[in-house]
DNA sequence: ATTGAAACCTAACGTAT
DNA sequence: ATACGTTAGGTTTCAAT
Protein backbone atom coordinates (compact mmCIF):
# COMPACT_ATOMS: atom_id res chain seq x y z
CA UNK A 1 0.00 0.00 0.00
CA UNK A 2 3.05 2.54 -0.16
CA UNK A 3 2.14 5.47 -2.67
CA UNK A 4 2.13 5.77 -5.94
CA UNK A 5 5.41 6.90 -7.43
CA UNK A 6 5.65 8.68 -11.39
CA UNK A 7 6.28 5.56 -12.60
CA UNK A 8 2.91 3.83 -11.38
CA UNK A 9 1.15 6.45 -12.53
CA UNK A 10 2.80 6.02 -15.80
CA UNK A 11 1.78 2.88 -15.81
CA UNK A 12 -1.51 3.27 -14.83
CA UNK A 13 -2.12 5.96 -17.43
CA UNK A 14 -0.72 3.68 -20.00
CA UNK A 15 -2.97 0.41 -19.45
CA UNK A 16 -5.87 2.79 -18.91
CA UNK A 17 -5.32 4.03 -22.82
CA UNK A 18 -4.92 0.36 -23.75
CA UNK A 19 -5.83 -2.20 -21.36
CA UNK A 20 -4.49 -4.69 -23.52
CA UNK A 21 -1.07 -3.19 -23.84
CA UNK A 22 1.93 -5.75 -23.71
CA UNK A 23 4.27 -5.83 -20.19
CA UNK A 24 6.98 -5.93 -23.79
CA UNK A 25 5.80 -2.82 -25.05
CA UNK A 26 4.63 -1.25 -21.38
CA UNK A 27 8.21 -1.86 -20.43
CA UNK A 28 9.82 -0.10 -24.25
CA UNK A 29 7.51 2.81 -23.71
CA UNK A 30 8.46 3.61 -20.43
CA UNK A 31 11.92 2.54 -20.62
CA UNK A 32 11.48 0.55 -17.93
CA UNK A 33 12.64 -3.49 -17.78
CA UNK A 34 10.31 -5.77 -18.26
CA UNK A 35 10.63 -7.56 -14.79
CA UNK A 36 10.38 -3.82 -13.23
CA UNK A 37 7.08 -3.25 -15.40
CA UNK A 38 5.48 -6.66 -14.45
CA UNK A 39 6.31 -6.56 -10.81
CA UNK A 40 4.59 -2.80 -10.51
CA UNK A 41 1.57 -3.77 -12.41
CA UNK A 42 1.15 -6.99 -9.79
CA UNK A 43 1.51 -4.76 -7.35
CA UNK A 44 -1.14 -2.58 -8.40
CA UNK A 45 -3.13 -5.20 -9.01
CA UNK A 46 -3.39 -6.49 -5.57
CA UNK A 47 -3.46 -3.49 -3.69
CA UNK A 48 -6.36 -2.42 -5.78
CA UNK A 49 -5.36 0.55 -7.84
CA UNK A 50 -6.02 -1.07 -10.69
CA UNK A 51 -8.96 -3.05 -10.37
CA UNK A 52 -9.51 -4.86 -13.35
CA UNK A 53 -9.51 -4.83 -17.22
CA UNK A 54 -12.55 -4.06 -19.72
CA UNK A 55 -13.58 -3.89 -22.76
CA UNK A 56 -15.42 -0.77 -23.97
CA UNK A 57 -18.22 -0.92 -26.43
CA UNK A 58 -20.74 1.28 -28.02
CA UNK A 59 -24.08 1.06 -26.52
CA UNK A 60 -26.39 1.89 -29.52
CA UNK A 61 -24.83 -1.36 -31.16
CA UNK A 62 -25.56 -3.11 -29.05
CA UNK A 63 -29.55 -2.52 -28.61
CA UNK A 64 -29.09 0.09 -26.31
CA UNK A 65 -30.05 2.94 -28.09
CA UNK A 66 -31.31 4.86 -25.37
CA UNK A 67 -29.57 6.25 -22.48
CA UNK A 68 -31.25 8.31 -19.33
CA UNK A 69 -30.58 9.85 -15.97
CA UNK A 70 -33.12 8.85 -13.28
CA UNK A 71 -32.68 10.81 -10.12
CA UNK A 72 -34.53 8.84 -6.72
CA UNK A 73 -35.75 9.69 -3.66
CA UNK A 74 -35.87 6.93 -1.38
CA UNK A 75 -38.09 6.67 1.83
CA UNK A 76 -36.32 4.62 4.16
CA UNK A 77 -32.60 5.17 3.89
CA UNK A 78 -31.79 1.81 3.90
CA UNK A 79 -28.94 2.54 1.56
CA UNK A 80 -27.53 -1.65 1.36
CA UNK A 81 -31.05 -3.12 0.41
CA UNK A 82 -31.37 -0.50 -1.79
CA UNK A 83 -28.16 -1.15 -3.24
CA UNK A 84 -28.77 -4.90 -3.80
CA UNK A 85 -32.01 -4.23 -5.76
CA UNK A 86 -30.44 -1.29 -7.88
CA UNK A 87 -27.66 -3.76 -8.88
CA UNK A 88 -29.91 -6.53 -9.91
CA UNK A 89 -30.89 -4.16 -12.97
CA UNK A 90 -28.08 -5.17 -15.81
CA UNK A 91 -29.35 -1.65 -17.38
CA UNK A 92 -28.12 0.20 -14.61
CA UNK A 93 -24.21 1.58 -15.78
CA UNK A 94 -23.95 3.80 -12.66
CA UNK A 95 -25.73 4.43 -9.56
CA UNK A 96 -24.19 7.12 -6.97
CA UNK A 97 -25.61 8.34 -3.65
CA UNK A 98 -25.89 11.56 -3.45
CA UNK A 99 -26.11 15.02 -1.43
CA UNK A 100 -28.66 16.91 -3.26
CA UNK A 101 -32.33 17.11 -3.87
CA UNK A 102 -32.55 13.38 -4.87
CA UNK A 103 -30.72 10.33 -3.01
CA UNK A 104 -29.62 8.29 -5.84
CA UNK A 105 -28.50 9.31 -9.86
CA UNK A 106 -28.52 5.85 -12.20
CA UNK A 107 -27.03 6.15 -15.48
CA UNK A 108 -29.27 3.54 -17.34
CA UNK A 109 -29.34 2.33 -20.78
CA UNK A 110 -32.18 0.67 -22.49
CA UNK A 111 -33.05 -0.51 -26.14
CA UNK A 112 -36.26 1.78 -26.66
CA UNK A 113 -38.59 4.52 -24.67
CA UNK A 114 -40.90 1.58 -24.23
CA UNK A 115 -38.18 -0.23 -22.22
CA UNK A 116 -36.95 2.71 -20.12
CA UNK A 117 -40.77 3.24 -19.17
CA UNK A 118 -40.94 -0.01 -18.16
CA UNK A 119 -38.04 0.52 -15.80
CA UNK A 120 -38.57 3.43 -14.50
CA UNK A 121 -41.87 2.62 -13.72
CA UNK A 122 -42.48 -1.25 -13.23
CA UNK A 123 -39.04 -1.78 -11.77
CA UNK A 124 -37.68 1.11 -10.13
CA UNK A 125 -40.93 2.56 -8.73
CA UNK A 126 -42.39 -0.75 -8.07
CA UNK A 127 -39.43 -1.02 -5.28
CA UNK A 128 -40.77 -0.34 -1.55
CA UNK A 129 -37.80 1.92 -1.04
CA UNK A 130 -38.48 4.14 -3.98
CA UNK A 131 -40.69 7.14 -3.43
CA UNK A 132 -40.01 9.43 -6.77
CA UNK A 133 -38.39 9.39 -9.71
CA UNK A 134 -37.09 11.88 -12.18
CA UNK A 135 -36.23 11.11 -15.47
CA UNK A 136 -33.84 13.23 -18.08
CA UNK A 137 -32.99 11.87 -21.36
CA UNK A 138 -29.61 11.83 -22.84
CA UNK A 139 -29.55 12.93 -26.05
CA UNK A 140 -25.55 12.97 -26.82
CA UNK A 141 -22.16 11.91 -24.55
CA UNK A 142 -18.55 12.60 -24.96
CA UNK A 143 -17.30 9.61 -23.21
CA UNK B 1 -21.82 -4.05 -40.36
CA UNK B 2 -23.93 -7.06 -40.16
CA UNK B 3 -26.21 -7.60 -36.76
CA UNK B 4 -24.43 -9.40 -33.77
CA UNK B 5 -25.42 -13.22 -33.09
CA UNK B 6 -25.69 -14.86 -29.86
CA UNK B 7 -21.63 -16.00 -29.93
CA UNK B 8 -21.04 -12.00 -31.13
CA UNK B 9 -22.92 -11.25 -27.77
CA UNK B 10 -21.24 -13.54 -25.79
CA UNK B 11 -17.73 -12.72 -26.76
CA UNK B 12 -18.63 -9.33 -26.24
CA UNK B 13 -19.59 -9.71 -22.72
CA UNK B 14 -16.49 -12.06 -21.70
CA UNK B 15 -14.12 -9.73 -22.72
CA UNK B 16 -15.83 -6.74 -20.85
CA UNK B 17 -15.66 -9.12 -18.18
CA UNK B 18 -12.44 -9.08 -18.26
CA UNK B 19 -10.64 -6.73 -20.75
CA UNK B 20 -7.06 -8.66 -21.04
CA UNK B 21 -8.76 -12.47 -21.74
CA UNK B 22 -6.77 -14.25 -24.32
CA UNK B 23 -8.08 -15.35 -28.05
CA UNK B 24 -7.46 -19.00 -26.90
CA UNK B 25 -9.39 -18.91 -23.12
CA UNK B 26 -12.03 -17.12 -25.16
CA UNK B 27 -12.42 -19.52 -27.59
CA UNK B 28 -12.14 -22.55 -25.25
CA UNK B 29 -14.72 -20.99 -22.93
CA UNK B 30 -17.33 -20.16 -25.37
CA UNK B 31 -16.63 -23.52 -27.62
CA UNK B 32 -15.57 -22.26 -30.86
CA UNK B 33 -12.59 -22.37 -32.55
CA UNK B 34 -9.72 -19.94 -32.53
CA UNK B 35 -9.88 -18.45 -35.70
CA UNK B 36 -13.45 -18.18 -35.29
CA UNK B 37 -13.05 -16.44 -32.21
CA UNK B 38 -10.06 -14.30 -33.37
CA UNK B 39 -12.17 -13.61 -36.44
CA UNK B 40 -14.76 -12.15 -34.67
CA UNK B 41 -13.04 -10.13 -32.22
CA UNK B 42 -11.05 -8.24 -35.43
CA UNK B 43 -14.79 -7.74 -36.86
CA UNK B 44 -16.30 -6.56 -33.87
CA UNK B 45 -13.44 -3.87 -33.38
CA UNK B 46 -13.56 -2.73 -37.06
CA UNK B 47 -17.16 -2.38 -36.80
CA UNK B 48 -16.89 -0.39 -33.75
CA UNK B 49 -19.04 -2.25 -31.61
CA UNK B 50 -15.67 -2.81 -29.16
CA UNK B 51 -14.29 0.40 -29.09
CA UNK B 52 -11.06 -0.39 -26.97
CA UNK B 53 -9.72 -1.77 -23.81
CA UNK B 54 -8.54 0.16 -20.73
CA UNK B 55 -7.72 -0.54 -17.22
CA UNK B 56 -10.78 0.04 -14.38
CA UNK B 57 -8.98 1.91 -11.40
CA UNK B 58 -9.93 3.13 -7.66
CA UNK B 59 -10.22 6.84 -8.13
CA UNK B 60 -9.06 7.18 -4.51
CA UNK B 61 -6.18 5.32 -4.95
CA UNK B 62 -5.41 7.33 -7.47
CA UNK B 63 -5.75 10.85 -5.50
CA UNK B 64 -9.40 11.43 -6.86
CA UNK B 65 -11.15 11.34 -3.48
CA UNK B 66 -14.21 13.31 -4.35
CA UNK B 67 -16.67 12.94 -6.65
CA UNK B 68 -19.49 14.71 -7.87
CA UNK B 69 -22.19 15.64 -10.63
CA UNK B 70 -22.23 19.14 -12.15
CA UNK B 71 -25.30 19.94 -13.99
CA UNK B 72 -24.87 22.55 -16.26
CA UNK B 73 -26.93 25.09 -17.98
CA UNK B 74 -25.50 27.07 -21.12
CA UNK B 75 -26.41 30.25 -23.02
CA UNK B 76 -26.17 29.64 -26.46
CA UNK B 77 -26.72 25.99 -27.87
CA UNK B 78 -23.83 26.09 -29.40
CA UNK B 79 -23.14 22.07 -28.35
CA UNK B 80 -19.68 21.75 -30.54
CA UNK B 81 -18.04 24.46 -28.82
CA UNK B 82 -18.90 23.49 -25.67
CA UNK B 83 -17.80 19.68 -26.46
CA UNK B 84 -13.94 20.92 -26.98
CA UNK B 85 -14.24 23.11 -23.73
CA UNK B 86 -15.39 20.00 -21.54
CA UNK B 87 -13.19 17.62 -23.14
CA UNK B 88 -9.75 19.15 -21.96
CA UNK B 89 -10.87 19.15 -18.67
CA UNK B 90 -9.02 15.98 -17.18
CA UNK B 91 -11.15 15.81 -14.61
CA UNK B 92 -14.47 15.03 -16.71
CA UNK B 93 -15.41 11.43 -16.39
CA UNK B 94 -18.33 11.42 -18.40
CA UNK B 95 -20.51 14.11 -20.16
CA UNK B 96 -24.25 14.04 -21.50
CA UNK B 97 -26.53 16.45 -22.87
CA UNK B 98 -29.82 16.09 -21.74
CA UNK B 99 -33.26 16.47 -22.18
CA UNK B 100 -34.75 18.40 -18.79
CA UNK B 101 -33.87 21.21 -16.39
CA UNK B 102 -30.06 21.46 -17.70
CA UNK B 103 -28.55 21.17 -20.42
CA UNK B 104 -25.49 19.65 -19.66
CA UNK B 105 -24.88 16.87 -16.78
CA UNK B 106 -20.90 16.10 -16.34
CA UNK B 107 -19.78 13.30 -13.66
CA UNK B 108 -16.32 14.55 -12.21
CA UNK B 109 -13.53 13.56 -10.04
CA UNK B 110 -11.12 15.44 -7.90
CA UNK B 111 -8.26 15.29 -5.05
CA UNK B 112 -10.59 17.31 -2.57
CA UNK B 113 -13.32 19.72 -2.33
CA UNK B 114 -11.07 23.08 -3.14
CA UNK B 115 -10.24 21.42 -6.18
CA UNK B 116 -13.72 20.64 -7.09
CA UNK B 117 -14.24 24.52 -6.57
CA UNK B 118 -11.69 25.63 -8.34
CA UNK B 119 -12.98 23.24 -11.25
CA UNK B 120 -16.31 24.48 -10.57
CA UNK B 121 -16.62 28.52 -10.18
CA UNK B 122 -13.66 29.06 -12.09
CA UNK B 123 -12.77 26.83 -14.96
CA UNK B 124 -16.78 26.01 -15.99
CA UNK B 125 -18.33 28.84 -14.65
CA UNK B 126 -15.44 30.88 -16.40
CA UNK B 127 -17.30 29.57 -19.58
CA UNK B 128 -18.87 31.78 -22.01
CA UNK B 129 -21.33 29.22 -22.70
CA UNK B 130 -21.52 28.91 -19.14
CA UNK B 131 -24.91 30.11 -17.57
CA UNK B 132 -25.36 28.45 -14.06
CA UNK B 133 -24.21 25.06 -12.59
CA UNK B 134 -25.33 23.25 -9.57
CA UNK B 135 -23.26 20.59 -8.03
CA UNK B 136 -24.44 17.38 -5.89
CA UNK B 137 -21.64 15.87 -4.19
CA UNK B 138 -21.45 11.83 -4.56
CA UNK B 139 -21.53 9.85 -1.42
CA UNK B 140 -20.88 6.63 -2.11
CA UNK B 141 -21.49 4.37 -5.57
CA UNK B 142 -21.83 0.82 -7.00
CA UNK B 143 -19.54 0.47 -10.06
C1' DA C 1 17.07 -2.66 -1.60
C1' DT C 2 15.77 -1.56 -6.22
C1' DT C 3 16.51 -1.60 -11.04
C1' DG C 4 18.16 -3.14 -15.62
C1' DA C 5 19.82 -6.77 -18.71
C1' DA C 6 19.75 -11.22 -20.36
C1' DA C 7 18.31 -15.81 -20.65
C1' DC C 8 14.94 -19.28 -20.39
C1' DC C 9 10.61 -22.13 -21.16
C1' DT C 10 5.84 -22.00 -21.76
C1' DA C 11 1.84 -20.00 -23.72
C1' DA C 12 -0.48 -17.07 -26.96
C1' DC C 13 -0.68 -14.59 -31.30
C1' DG C 14 -1.59 -14.21 -36.08
C1' DT C 15 -1.64 -16.23 -40.48
C1' DA C 16 -1.43 -19.74 -43.49
C1' DT C 17 -3.14 -24.00 -45.57
C1' DA D 1 -9.19 -27.56 -37.46
C1' DT D 2 -4.11 -28.01 -37.68
C1' DA D 3 0.38 -26.45 -38.05
C1' DC D 4 4.00 -22.98 -37.97
C1' DG D 5 6.92 -18.92 -37.18
C1' DT D 6 6.74 -14.94 -34.26
C1' DT D 7 5.69 -12.56 -30.16
C1' DA D 8 4.49 -12.22 -25.28
C1' DG D 9 4.19 -14.09 -20.52
C1' DG D 10 6.34 -15.23 -16.41
C1' DT D 11 10.38 -16.44 -13.76
C1' DT D 12 15.27 -16.61 -12.72
C1' DT D 13 19.96 -15.04 -12.45
C1' DC D 14 23.36 -11.62 -12.25
C1' DA D 15 25.45 -7.06 -12.38
C1' DA D 16 25.11 -2.32 -11.12
C1' DT D 17 24.04 1.88 -8.30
Amino acid sequence: MAPLDETDRRIVEALRADGRLSMRTLAATLHISRANVYARVQRLERDGVITGYTATVDPHRLGHGLAAYVYVNITQHSWKEVRTRILAIPEVEHAALVSGAHDLVLLVRTRDAASLRELVLDRLQGMPEVRSTETELIFDELL
